[in-house]
DNA sequence: AGCTTAAGTGACATTTGCGTGACGCGGACG
DNA sequence: CGTCCGCGTCACGCAAATGTCACTTAAGCT
């Protein structure tokens, strides 16, 4: 069964972005332009989980994620918040009132995404999703972000993380450079598509024998090999 | 090959920039002064994607919107409304209707275009077309833009794939020319018609054994074979 | 059969797309 | 405050893909 997560963010382009991205991955979405419909559907709904913007009109959202902790029926559910950049102080206020993480604004879909995977999977007891991805003797730990080739940890930044993920885990489809930027770099950035090549390019260097599983389709885009 | 939008919007001059910058970032572009009108080039043109003006003489943009949504053949289409700014309500009103995005008036080009592409790039990887096409030995899989014969694995040029992918979903049809140039190569191709031509050629070596099942209509075009 | 017109074919010049190394910026960190 | 690292951009060169043309072959018509 798919999870269920409330969205509460008053701005209606990041809200439908991530509730686009949530959809695509399986998720079943909620979502609440304000802080009182927010609690109103968490102790209706009783979520998975919940994403919580910081900034809120009306009630924001370290009282929301206060008055939700304080709920018995509510207290369970973890709670992420969306902080911009800046509002570093709060991330520990955050913390101390139960919040269970936080994610800065901006960020990639990915890393969103990863990001709550890890905590459901925290959170779960039942059937764990899996931490790990492997492809033949490449080795991929989502908790820790590190990666091996034949038991020989390999370094990669962020970024080359995230593309290697995202071929990966789309293993045999193609996907052009805007898709990667889209789903890599986010919805904030702006820029030449072409430094998708760049990247893919240290990437392939650093996981050397398996260079060529990135397949490079001509006019197209870049593909993970889906066999190996 | 290149987005088509459609403008809906009834002032002339906004209508013009528009048009004019969408055109210099290399989008084709209809154009509609009116709801009414807007909804046949909708239904008739199936455009990537709708600007939809708020405010319209006669039918408004609103109940554009909800007949759009309501067709299957065009509810696909992600519709972006235009608002003056202070219409803020409307907003939540569109985006029940199933309007996909907004952009306020005024806006900069720069602003317009960036959210026009964030919005395609979204619906690109959305799309829920059949992932894999086949005619008898021949397989065709959309998502990794790959083809094999009889299990073998051929390698055609992304020209070639979306020409065979073009006769191939048309099957029994005959395409012109003039429609393969349209639909291949793109509204903005003016060149010489035959070389279709050539491409059909160097297809036909490609697909070898399946050569013939892209028959040749004397005066007309091309047509693949309705069976096998 | 002979003529006319359309399609097939091979060669070629040009264009396009990608890989690559280098550079500069800005932030993190000591 | 200086250094280092990751990132985004750019320019260049190679190789593949593309579009065009001239010529050949086939098809249809009288």
């Amino acid at each position: 069964m798919s999870k269920k997560i409330l969205i509460v963010e008053d701005e209606q382009d990041i809200l439908q972005l991530i509730t686009f991205h949530l959809q695509a991955e399986g998720f079943a979405t909620l979502t609440a332009l304000n802080g009182i419909k927010g609690l109103e559907l968490a102790k209706e709904q009783i979520p998975d989980m919940i994403l919580l913007d910081l900034m809120l009109p009306g009630m924001d959202g370290l009282e929301v994620c206060k008055t939700l902790k304080r709920d018995p029926k509510t207290e369970n559910i973890p709670v992420v918040m969306l902080t911009a950049k800046g509002e570093e102080i709060d991330r520990i206020v955050g913390f101390e009132l139960g919040a269970d993480d936080y994610i800065t604004k901006p960020f990639s879909p990915r890393e969103l995404i990863l990001r709550l995977r890890a905590i459901l999977r925290r959170y779960e007891t039942e059937k764990p999703t899996p931490s790990k991805i492997s492809f033949g003797d490449l080795q991929i730990d989502l908790d820790s972000y590190r990666v091996w080739i034949d038991k020989e940890q390999i370094y990669l930044t962020i970024t080359e993380f995230n593309l290697l993920l995202e071929l990966l885990e789309n293993k045999g489809r193609v996907r052009s450079r805007n898709q990667l930027l889209d789903r890599v770099w986010g919805y904030q950035f702006d820029g030449y598509a072409r430094t998708v090549d760049t990247h893919v390019r240290r990437l392939r260097q650093k996981i050397g024998p398996y260079a060529d599983a990135i397949e490079t389709v001509r006019g197209v885009g870049y593909r993970f090999k889906d066999s190996e």
